[in-house]
RNA sequence: GGGCGCUUAGCUCAGUUGGGAGAGCAUCGCCCUUACAAGGCGAGGGUCACAAGUUCAAGUCUUGUAGCGCCCA
């Protein structure tokens, strides 16, 4: 083996070796009684892997090659969705190259040339993931426009048609004025912008009074329809039921009451314009107001406003308004004001609420069987917490917008005649059928929102509606693991086609993870420039790349200075090539059960560090072991027995953790036993074990045979270098298996755990760690050998250092270990404790004095606040009496052995103070 | 305004029926000892946000306060 571990060949070795091999498919494993599947939640088309998507991928593959691994049939269902306005506008940019529209070419052509670019372009993402090594069914992917899946999409639109499910209507939805579509609340960003806040003065019809009405769009007052006040408020009372003389448009409006006024904000007087606010609409449904849209699909003032305004764009309108109301005196004041703007996630322009002609899905029936499903356990959300979120949402869901109007996606299968009488069908012969013949038909031009087809993705992705085999045996699927961003959007959606359509839920487990930030906890972001890219983790990049990756096509290009000052204090070498396995365990180490993580590269470095150490620890094993064959069934002694020992609590814990879907406590314990039970400890102890023919051969045989379990578990992990390590040393252990990923996992051996071999070496570490004190506190050379006295021994400590007496020698790098009667006088000496045993160092040219009794002084004072601690305890009659037994006398025990090792030491310290 | 959550070492975070405060990184000291300097050995560092309560016993349970964050309106 190389003496450093380097990553890149090893990687792409085997991401060949695997796919190739069939190592990933769902048809292994036909005959287990258990399956495990898990879909993918399918990645944007257009899109490239996020930190987001590596993290979550991670935690899928490390669930998915556990359970491969444990014998179940295991599918992980990958594919990607069509992202319809995204998609889409990554071909109408290419062609505005040419300066062309979507319109220049037809809705079909257009279409064609989508296609062709998803055939080129599409594959960014699946190629990324087989970077990261992802163990998913290949065979099996699938994307939602795929015929299949289309066709999934279509009946479940006209069965839920048929039921009255799905209707269409006009209603306010989020419009975006660029993009000319509505768009889901997932599309739309509000963030905190700098605005004012207009105080306008309505006139009170028949008196000379005005009311004071607060807004921050004094444009819409062109469409107000009343004006409202809480009916609490005594400020109004004699003007409920009145009417204001509209400003600029000649109309009259009611003066209305209604409890959603806050009475403190603005003047407690609010305009109502149901068309162009959401919470409006609200107040105009409660009351019967008139709708007054008066804006035009592009965001311009319609001809339903007076003349002055038509064909004035929203912003150009607002300033005429506010000009024609200060000529008129009709402005109290402007106060500068902060509020939430929407803006599109792709377009960044301000969405408006917008009455438009729709389809919407009817969710309420939906929902109430999906609330259930959790209710009554069918559906376990991990972290419990999310339930609530998932309820608080479901119990106040509103009807969900399903129609895009833009050209990529799933076409509504709906025609109208030209009484514009609709005709839902399957196709244009069906509707043709339900329309009589020589009826002519236009078929509607909208598309599907791309998460309508996605709330199909479990069971469309196996083939429903047909009865096949994968759906009957994967369905529902194991787990969902996805972000709580999408709950909402995604998963509640799940839940209820799943239930509706595929008559059980979609999964029976939902992991929500955390969501990535960056090292600040701020979220990742292209605008924010604090974006980093998996494959720069795990290739490297140097400074220069990243500071352009992070500045070019910027939305905001007067952000990149400041980004470029960031990015350089940050990341001043760039970023080094970490590797695979060590992104992969830094991703599952920070799988804790919190809302954020954040995200730090000194993590990264630190598990490649165990990387390269677990690969020289397996390259000494391999060094040890050279070309001698091992015996397996050779007497083992006692650090054998306790390094199994101790690979079995490991293996205990490692299972229990990810049955809770603690990835994180699980890696952890790998972690730990592999850097400090195995390499720190077992390792150096193994050297005088293979020293000795008597020792060598049990030796040799758990040095291989607890790496190759190492290699095992970890390898969910961290699969390229285990499964690089397994090829090398899989003809020592005596290994069948052709590939570590088609081993077995490795399972409890009862007959292993060894309490008495785990209190030996137990023993055996305090001895050594009380040598290393004095040795590190007195800064003696680590190397320098030193003689040893013991004193004060019972029967058991000296059965223990005759039995390990060459290990001590060794690891304590001593010349000697000589044992001294009671009553014998020892040399000036450090001392150190191993229960009740002293063990001395005698200090002879080596050791200061002043520092021994220092180092006395320090240990005592630690020792006497303990035995404080355990004394006033002890001393509590209440704690002696309603302490449970047990309790008590642990604390007995342990005052005891406190002030046992205060007295020595006090001794000791008068001994040498005396000197 | 409604809902959810967070506050533990300088930093990032674990801490699972309440029972002697932990890890990684960073810091300091000694070492290039034949697996590993991407390393070894040792050390320092915490009123577990604050206050009250329950309890023999609270980082852990209850209530309140402060600060921070997210979602919804």
């Amino acid at each position: 083996m190389e003496k450093t571990y380097s990553p890149e060949q090893i990687e792409e070795k085997y991401r060949d070796v695997w796919e190739q091999g069939d190592f990933f498919s769902s048809k292994s494993g036909g005959s287990s009684q258990n399956v495990f599947s898990i879909v993918l939640p399918p990645p944007n088309v257009t899109g490239s892997l996020h930190m987001g998507h590596a993290f979550q991928h991670t935690i899928m593959d490390v669930l998915t090659r556990y359970h491969r691994a444990i014998g179940d049939q295991t599918l992980w269902q990958p594919g990607t969705d069509h992202a319809g306005i995204a998609t889409q506008m990554v071909v109408e940019r290419q062609l505005a190259r040419e300066n062309k529209t979507r319109h220049d070419l037809g809705r079909e052509n257009f279409i064609e040339k989508i296609w062709d670019w998803k055939s080129k372009s599409g594959g960014t993402i699946t190629s990324q993931m087989r970077r990261l090594g992802a163990s998913v069914d290949w065979q099996r992917e699938r994307f939602t426009m795929d015929k299949e899946l289309s066709d999934a999409v279509q009946k479940v639109f006209i069965d839920l048609y048929n039921e009255g499910l799905i209707y269409r209507g006009k209603r306010l939805v989020n419009w975006d004025p660029v993009l000319l579509t509505a768009v889901s609340d997932l599309e739309v960003i509000s963030t905190e912008e700098n605005g004012s806040l207009w105080h306008l003065r309505y006139p009170i019809a028949g008196s000379n009074e005005v009311l004071i009405v607060a807004t921050t769009r004094p444009e819409t007052m062109l469409g107000d329809s009343a004006v409202a006040v809480h009916p609490d408020d005594v400020r109004y009372q004699h003007l409920i039921g009145g009417k204001v003389n509209l400003p600029l448009t000649n109309r009259q409006i009611p003066i209305i009451t209604d409890e959603y006024v806050d009475m403190e904000f603005g003047t407690g007087c609010v305009k109502i314009t149901p068309a162009h606010d959401f919470n409006d609409y609200e107040v105009g449904l409660r009351h019967n107001l008139e709708i007054i849209n008066v804006f035009t699909g592009d965001a311009k003032i319609n001809d339903l406003a007076p003349k002055d305004y038509q064909n004035l764009d929203r912003f150009e309108a607002r300033k005429q308004v506010v000009m024609d109301l200060e000529k008129l005196d009709l402005i109290e004041r402007i106060d500068p004001h902060t509020l939430m703007v929407p803006r599109g996630d792709r377009t960044n322009s301000v969405i408006e609420p917008y009455m438009t002609d729709q389809w919407f899905v009817k969710i309420k029936p939906l929902a109430e069987p999906a609330i259930d499903a959790v209710k009554n356990g069918d559906i376990r959300f991990v972290p419990s917490n999310w339930e609530k979120t998932y309820y608080n949402w479901m119990e106040n869901i509103e009807d969900w917008c399903i129609s895009r109007q833009i050209w990529w996606g799933h076409r509504i299968p709906a025609w109208y005649d030209e009484t514009g009488k609709l005709y839902v069908a399957n196709s244009l012969d069906e509707a043709q059928k339900q329309a009589g013949k020589g009826v002519k038909l236009t078929q509607d031009e909208d598309v599907l929102d791309t998460w309508f087809s996605s709330a199909l993705w479990p069971f469309s992705t196996l083939g429903w509606p047909e009865k096949t085999p994968e759906l009957a045996r994967f369905y529902p699927t194991s787990v969902l693991v996805t972000g709580f961003d999408i709950i909402f959007f995604w998963v509640a959606r799940m839940i209820m086609f799943g239930l509706k359509f595929a008559g059980d839920v979609p999964f029976k487990d939902i992991y929500i993870t955390g969501l990535i930030k960056d090292g600040h906890g701020q979220k990742m972001s292209k605008s924010k420039g604090n974006v980093l890219d998996p494959i720069d983790l795990i290739d490297g990049i140097s400074l220069e790349d990243l500071l352009e990756k992070r500045t070019q096509g910027m939305m905001q290009p007067e952000l990149a200075t400041k980004i470029k000052k960031q990015t350089e204090k940050e990341f001043s070498d760039g970023i080094p090539s970490f590797g695979t396995d060590a992104l992969r365990f830094t991703f599952t180490a920070l799988a804790s059960f919190g809302r954020d993580i954040k995200f730090d590269l000194k993590r990264v470095e630190g598990y490649r560090n165990f990387c390269n150490k677990l690969w020289n620890g397996s390259r000494f094993v391999l060094m040890k072991l050279g070309n001698d064959s091992i015996d397996f069934e050779a007497d083992i002694s006692t650090p054998d027995k306790w390094i199994l020992s101790r690979l079995q609590h490991t293996k205990k814990t490692v299972e229990k953790h990810l049955a809770d879907y603690r990835l994180d406590l699980m890696s952890l314990t790998l972690y730990e036993f592999v850097w400090h039970d195995y390499c720190d400890w077992y390792l150096e102890l193994s050297k005088p074990l293979l020293d000795n023919e008597k020792t060598k051969s049990g030796c040799q045989a758990t040095l291989i045979k607890v790496l190759s379990e190492i290699l095992t578990l970890l390898h969910p992990v961290i699969p390229f270098i285990t499964e690089e390590i397994f090829e090398q040393c899989r003809n020592l252990a005596n290994d069948k298996s052709e590939r570590l990923i088609a081993k077995p996992f490795p399972v409890v051996d009862e007959a292993l755990y060894c309490a008495s071999a785990e209190s030996e070496i137990s023993w055996l570490q305090d001895f050594i760690l009380g040598i290393r004190q004095v040795r590190g506190e007195m800064n003696i050379a680590p190397g320098k050998l030193l003689p040893c006295f013991t004193q004060n021994l019972c029967t058991q400590d000296e059965k223990f250092i005759s039995n390990n007496l060459s290990i001590l020698l060794t690891l304590g790098k001593l010349e000697n270990i000589t044992q001294l009667e009671k009553n014998e006088s020892a040399p000036e000496s450090a001392t150190t404790l191993v229960g009740e045993m002293k063990v001395l160092i005698p200090l002879a040219g080596l050791i200061d004095k002043n520092q021994e009794i220092s180092r006395l002084n320090k240990e005592i004072q630690k020792l006497s606040s303990q035995q404080q601690q355990f004394s006033g305890k002890l001393s509590n009659e209440k704690f002696i009496t309603a302490a449970p037994a047990a309790v008590v006398e642990k604390e007995r025990q342990k005052l005891a052995s406190v002030e046992q090792a205060l007295d020595d030491l006090k001794l000791q310290l008068d001994k040498i103070s005396a000197l």
